[in-house]
Formats: structure tokens, sequence, C-alpha cells
DNA sequence: CAAGCGAGTCGAACCGGTTCGACTCACGAG
DNA sequence: CTCGTGAGTCGAACCGGTTCGACTCGCTTG
């Protein structure tokens, strides 16, 4: 209904006084026939709107911005294309997109990490933003600091260590792990292991795999089982030497739990080259988003990382921060169910 | 809506203005030290930087777009979260915000297609970007007529089917294909099957799909080899299903040329269950990310799909094409090798 | 009948930058 | 000694919106 037309000016110079020359108004009144902040008589107001339609006016967002002092766009700050996006972190980014969208908001994104801190200054110093999602923080991170100094609103997917007056929304890796772990033992496995993220991740400090390892121990020295754990590169590659080692060092063990997804092309080329079958031999579960345990072979019992609600709840908080920015700190701590598949079974040893 | 008067951070209500006042010179005095675009005395330039480094001063990101009538924000529009991105597309989008923030861009995302045509209005028209990166177009795609008429400089992956003047970064799929099938013509194979994306891209003429079909069918009418194609959802289950069928269907198939990512799990476990061992009983071979060749189990033949290549080129020509509004058009038809890995061998049957 | 009120409109003052023209001053050339 | 020149600076005019105060009506209301 837009098309063609008489425009010939080609959407290039109109600005909101052209609309108003040509409507016998005011630049004021235009701007109110738009955002109906104060009345408009409805023939002014019909006159308006023919010529907006006629040109294709659309205001500029720029100025908008600056004279509203908002800029209608979220930042979303992602790790660094270097170390790879997870399945999860990408139906994340997603579905961000698209609820920021469903509420006519842009989304701004910023990789974060490496020599990119220009870009994230650039984000939060520039106004550029009006609020910021930040996720795969680290018990301690920086950027949290940045944020809260610059007194932008913002909301982690993941929490600091002490969440003060912080929002955030989470996973809780610690049940999780606990509840695969119980898991197990009720299937009569008595060692299993742990198959963490990168050794750097762990020692940034990085929340999900540090509270992983916590709750693996303690379900299992509350059930009296033998618990190892061993971190692995983000690649399938590290998977499967990762599992070598595993068979090598603790023979005994008879099941996994992991929370590393990127390994798990690695894990099961490693378990058919050991000739083991899944569950028969070996038990496998963990924390992984469904699609990924859908794809395995055969399917693993696991607690799917429930990405899009994380995300759909991460806008949803953020738009409520933006909109009060003096709101009691809300935050979110999510236990997806376990959904039962075919990876595990009784411990026949 | 914050009172301005009232109080906050010292440090963050900083504009040119306050800069100005606290070295003594004049707001353009302070903007040209900045942008060095007029002379400067040293002395001057020197209290300038220490009052701004004092306060943390950064330019507002509106009022600076306004002026100079560019926002230094590129936009990328993507697939539909609906439609899940592959991988291949999520390390284009990674690479693209890499790229861009190496040239201090920031990236504006935009979900298109179904009802997310008035995030894409608002990017277009609102002068939000100062130039657009469309993924995954048709083959006539009514959004390159709109960024046509919109004057907005813009590249795309993918080209349209007669690409007058426009900018595109672009895999010969059709090559690409042709060289697969080449490959397992030398092989001895005689009767080839062309595993395609969906049914509803193909008909939505999606480039690619399209391209690589013509390839398929040229090259194998020339080594006189029977072709078959079907096309299957961007989904693991229906690449099981998908192989059942080619079974039972054309029993004297000995090999199978795929540009369906997103299917190879099913394929995978489709050769499992039918006792099929790859390449002894059977060959696969396509144009797929390196990442998933590697992944599948034996790590597949298959031409590399370049994203992070092509992500680098695209900003790099959408630059140009913004410094440079009367450039005349550019283009890149990327050929990537094929990497031999363990996927294909002789037709034993 | 004066006062009050709310709908409808306008002009002007912002928002925070960039940029252009003009002015001053010191210095070297004619 | 005069003139031209360029470094260095300032003030003002933009960019394209939003918003506030004030003004004019026509209509109650006391």
């Amino acid at each position: 209904m837009i098309d063609g037309q008489s425009n010939r000016l080609d959407g290039e110079r109109v600005n909101i006084g052209e609309i108003a020359k040509r409507a016998g108004v005011s630049r004021s009144t235009v701007s109110y026939a738009l955002s109906g902040k104060r009345p408009v008589a409805a023939a002014t107001a019909r006159r308006i709107n023919e010529v907006i339609a006629e040109l294709g006016y659309r205001p500029n967002a720029s100025a908008r911005a600056l004279a509203e002092g908002r800029t209608r766009t979220l930042g979303l700050v992602i790790p660094p294309a270097s170390r790879r996006l997870t399945d999860v972190q990408l139906g994340f980014v997603a579905t961000v997109v698209e609820e920021a969208a469903a509420n006519d908001l842009d989304v701004l994104l910023s990789p974060s990490g490496a020599d990119h801190d220009r870009s994230f200054e650039r984000i939060v110093t520039g106004r550029r933003v009006d609020g910021v999602i930040l996720m795969e923080i680290l018990l301690d991170d920086p950027r949290v600091a940045r944020l809260e100094r610059g007194a932008l609103p913002f909301v982690s997917i993941g929490h600091v260590e002490h969440p003060g007056r912080s929002w955030w929304v989470d996973v809780d890796y610690a049940g999780l792990v606990r509840r695969c772990v119980h898991h197990l033992a009720d299937l009569g496995h008595r060692q299993v292991v742990l198959i963490n993220r990168s050794t750097e991740l762990v020692a940034a400090g990085y929340g999900p795999a540090l509270r992983a390892t916590a709750g693996f121990q303690e379900a299992a020295a509350q059930r009296g089982m033998t618990a190892r754990t061993v971190c692995c590169a983000d690649e399938p590659a590290a998977g499967l030497s990762c599992f070598e080692e595993i068979r090598t060092r603790w023979p005994g063990v008879t099941a996994a739990v992991t929370i590393n997804e990127a390994a798990l092309p690695g894990l099961q080329r490693a378990l058919h080259n050991a000739g083991l079958v899944v569950p028969r031999d070996f038990s496998i579960t963990g924390v992984i988003a469904d699609r990924l345990a859908e794809e395995f072979h055969p399917p693993l019992t696991a607690a799917d990382v429930p990405a899009a609600q994380m995300a759909r709840i991460a806008v949803e908080l953020l738009i409520e921060r933006i909109t009060d920015p003096s709101a009691t700190p809300r935050h979110a701590l999510l236990q997806p169910v376990i959904s039962l598949r075919s990876s595990t079974g009784a411990n026949l040893s």
C-alpha cells in the first residue's frame, strides 16, 4: 500500500517540517498527531495522515532518540565468535531478537572479550541503548561493575556470586546436575564422572561450570559414590580424547554427567570406537539443549536448557527495569524438567 | 522523563558543553579537538583531553548520528528464529559482528519474514543504519526491491536471478555440486541422489537450492548418470525418513550429494539403522560447513562453506558501498575447495 | 455576565553533537 | 609598511524530532 505512488522525493528529504507545511499545520501538531500525547482535531489528523502516507514519511530514529532521551534499542552482549557459540546460545540470541521486535525494540549486538572492549564501551557510554542483556557472565565479571557504574539498566544471563541488587535469569545448574547424579545412583551406578566445560572457563570463574561441579560432588557424596571430574574443551575432538582419558584413568566409571554440548559428537565417536553400547555398557546424562539431546544416538536423557524461555524472561525483565529504574531487583532461577530418553540404564557391571 | 536537575552521578550528564566550559573553550573547539578536522593548539588539546578523561565523557551517539547524517551502524537481516538458524548462519552472524566492530561499527539485528516486517521497515526507513546485509535472499526477493527504493546501501548473501546493479557475495553452489557429482562419477557411481533443502524453500525460490539442482542435473547428464533429487526439511528427523524413502524408491542409488546440513544427524542414524558402512556401502558428499563435516562419522568429503570469509567480504563491500554510493556494483562468487575426508569411495556394487 | 475550562494549535526552547563563516593574530613576502 | 596567509578559535546555524507554556476559541457554570 506504500508501493510506488507519487513519492518523487523517494523518502529522501521528508522530515516532520515538510509534513507540517503540506498539511498546513505546525511541526508540533504533527508530532502530537503521531504520538497522541495531546488532542488533535479529527479533520487535522486525517489531513496529516494523508500527507504522511503520500510521502512515505517515517520519523528519523536518531532525532527522536536525541529528543526523547531513549533509543528504543536493547544491547545484547554475546561471547566472542572465536569461542564458538553453542546451540543453546544461538537459540537464545534469536529469541531475544524476536521478543524485542514484538515490543517494537531493536537489538544491537556487541561482541565481548578479546580486544572488543571498544565495542562494549561504545554501547555502554554512547547512550546507544536503553538497556543491556549480558550473556555468559563470570562469577566476578568486570562488565557487571562497568554497567552498574554507567547507571545503565541490564539483565544478566547467569548470576554473580553475591547478586546484590542485580537482575538476572539463570538455570539451576547445581540442582539439575544433582538430580542427574541421583538418577544415576538410583540406577545402581557407583562411579561417575562429570564432563565439564573447558579448563579456561572454569579458571575464569564461569558460574554454570562451577555450580555444576559443586552440585555434582555434593550429590555424589550424599549417595556415597566415587566422583571424578574432568574439564573438556568445547569442541568434538576434545570430547573424544577426554573420554579416552576417562577410560584409561578410571576404568570403573560406568556413567557420565555432562554440561558440555560441543563435546558430544566426539563423545559419541569415542563410545563407538571403544565398542560401548549406550546405555547397556555406559550411561550418559546431563544438561543439554533438547535439540542436541535428540540428535545423539541414542537420544540423551537430559535436562533441557530452556534457552527460548530464558530469552523471553530476560527481555521482559529488562523492559520492566528500563520502564521503572527504581523497581526492586527481580530474577528467575529456572529448573527445567529432566526428559527421560534412552541414554541411561541400570549398572550391570 | 529523568528530572535533569535532581541528581544522578556527576559523570553521567556530561555533554560537550560541559567539557568546553571546564576547559575554557567553545563547544566547536572541543569537537575539532576530537575529530581533528581543524587544527587545535597542542596546549588546548591537552587541557580538553584532561577534562574528558576526568569526567569520562563520550559523545552521545544519537546526537552525532543526527548531525552527521550517518549512524555508524550496520543492519543485519537474519532469517526468523522459527526457522532455526543453521550452524553456518550462526558463524556468519558472529563474524559480521566482529568484522564490523573492527571497523568501529555496530550491528543492528532484524528478524525478517512472518510478522516481523515492522522491524524491517523500522530499520530501513527510520535511518537507523547506514547499510544493510541481507541473509538468505530469495531469487525474487521483495526486500531487495524495498531496499533499492529506500536508497539504502545493501549487500546480499546470495544473489537474485538477474543481479543488475546489486552487490552480493555468494557461494557457487552449482559449480560445487557439479564437482561433487564428477567426483562420484570418477569413483564409478552410476546412480546418485541430491538431498536438497526443504520443499518450502525450493518453492519460495531459494537460490542455492535451485542452483544446486541445476548443477546436479547438468553434471549427471554429462556423465550419463541416473540423477534423483529429493527435498528434505531442515531437521534431523526429516533426514532419517528422507533416506529411508530413498532406499525404498531407488535401491540402486549408491551415493548422495547434500546441501542440507540440518538433516545430517538423521542421515547418520538412517545409515546406521540400515546397516550401511560409509563409504564402503554408500558414499556421501556435498556442501557442508567444515565443522559439521568433521562431526560426521566418518568425516565428510565436502565443499566447506566459508561463512567467515563471506561475512568479512560482505562487510567490506558494504563499507565500500556506503563510503562511495556511486561506486560500480561489486560482487564475489566464492568457490571453496572440496576437502577430501573419508565419506566417499569406489562403487563396489 | 464574568469566570473557568478544556480542546486544539502555535512558537520557541530544547536534546547534543557537527560544520561553516568570520574573526584575530603572528609572520613572511613583496 | 602593507598585504596575504594560515593556524587557532568562536558564535551561530543546522540536523529532525519532542515538549512546554501560552494563546484562542466555544461551552459550561455560578
